[in-house]
DNA sequence: AATCCGGGGGT
DNA sequence: ACCCCAGGATT
């Protein structure tokens, strides 16, 4: 029986928990506004979730900030130019979101009248949109009654219960045994404080169990198996690949650049023209210069690791006279050029030439 | 169900 | 070197 009572009361020991210890970020309300009622904006609610998926709070705080100045409002950020928007996106990654953020962008202005849609079926319509997003902002931003289920949520749950099956077979089970927590009663805010105690006291390695709110209820703490949850499959080794870019400048300082297709590996971000990127037991390629130069080696290489693979790229620099026409990319006036715009990998080739 | 898609920070 | 992170789209 005391199992029982100690379930139904999980909740509440989360969410008083979570009044006092609430973390402080840009898109959430103070704590006395939340107590008036007060709900965070739902566009900036929608784009800090967009940012934070699969990345950290303490990056994405600075890029929030910047959209949210650039662009206060959904119709700003609409409105919007494309390569402003990517250019800003710079050096967060998983560039999709950056595409489909405008997507969404445009599409809430055209087919909701600029709001977002108070309604989670709606909003999974979205593009950049899935299960979790549509969860969260429907709970965050409207105080539905939805379950998210990230990595912190995942991993409270498998030691709250003791699950020892490995991810991501265990996703269903999780799912469920959040699902039956999540209270009628200020989902948004419990949504969050799950969130938070992942992020901070039932964290991947050496969890503050003694801390935790949920100390008593959490199998996994009297069983001693806490920090071995939750489980996961083996993910398989990440290949090698080589590839070379060419960084040629005219004489009047402008750079040969391209924007890469929209689909794919660094899709619609600025970069260098180069060869494809093949893996290590081939040969090393040059691909076909972009412009007839006179082109030479930089010592050194540039190092950069993508979610699925090592790459190593030669950097070959030139200097270009100023009638030269280019099979490739467009050249970019030096004052319209910031490196800042450039994803990392092209960035570090940049700063390569530079030295 | 698997794979693709970045980058940074912690350990 | 490896792991983790407020995942979504595509195949």
């Amino acid at each position: 029986m005391r199992e029982t009572a100690n379930h139904d009361a999980l909740p509440d020991l989360l969410l008083d928990w979570y009044d006092v210890h609430a973390r402080e970020m840009p898109w959430r309300v103070g704590p006395e506004a939340r107590k008036m009622g007060v709900r965070p904006d739902p566009y900036r609610v929608w784009m800090s979730e967009i940012m934070l998926q699969q990345t950290t709070v303490a990056t994405v705080r600075d890029y929030f900030l910047r959209f949210v100045t650039l662009w206060p409002t959904v119709g700003d950020l609409a409105a919007a130019e494309d390569a402003d928007v990517m250019g800003e996106w710079a050096g967060l990654g998983y560039y999709a979101r950056a595409r489909n953020l405008l997507k969404c962008a445009r599409v809430v202005v055209t087919e909701h009248g600029g709001a977002f849609p108070a309604d989670h079926a709606e909003l999974l319509k979205l593009p950049g949109i899935g299960p979790y997003t549509a969860a969260a902002v429907s709970s965050i931003a409207f105080d539905l009654p939805y379950t998210v289920l990230d990595g912190n949520v995942e991993r409270v749950m498998a030691r709250l219960y003791d699950i020892h099956t490995p991810l991501p077979a265990a996703k269903p089970a999780l799912m469920d045994k959040a699902e039956a927590l999540t209270p009628p009663a200020r989902p948004g805010d419990y949504a969050q404080a799950v969130m938070d105690l992942g992020a901070t006291i039932c964290s991947p390695k050496s969890p503050a169990c003694g801390i935790c709110p949920w100390r008593d209820p959490c199998a996994a703490r009297v069983a001693g198996t806490q920090n071995g949850l939750p489980k996961k499959t083996p993910k398989k080794a990440k290949p090698v690949r080589h590839g070379t870019v060419y960084l040629a400048q005219r004489e009047d300082g402008a750079w040969l650049l391209e924007t890469r297709p929209e689909k794919g590996l660094l899709g619609g971000m600025l970069g260098w023209p180069g060869s494809d990127w093949v893996d290590t037991e081939h040969a090393r390629p040059q691909g076909t210069p972009p412009v007839a130069a006179d082109w030479s080696d930089l010592n050194g290489e540039v190092r950069h690791t993508f979610t699925h693979f090592h790459l190593m790229l030669t950097v070959k620099t030139a200097q270009v006279p100023e009638h030269a026409e280019p099979r490739r990319g467009t050249f970019l006036p030096r004052e319209q050029f910031r490196p800042s715009d450039l994803p990392t990998v092209m960035r570090k080739a940049f700063d390569l030439s530079q030295g």
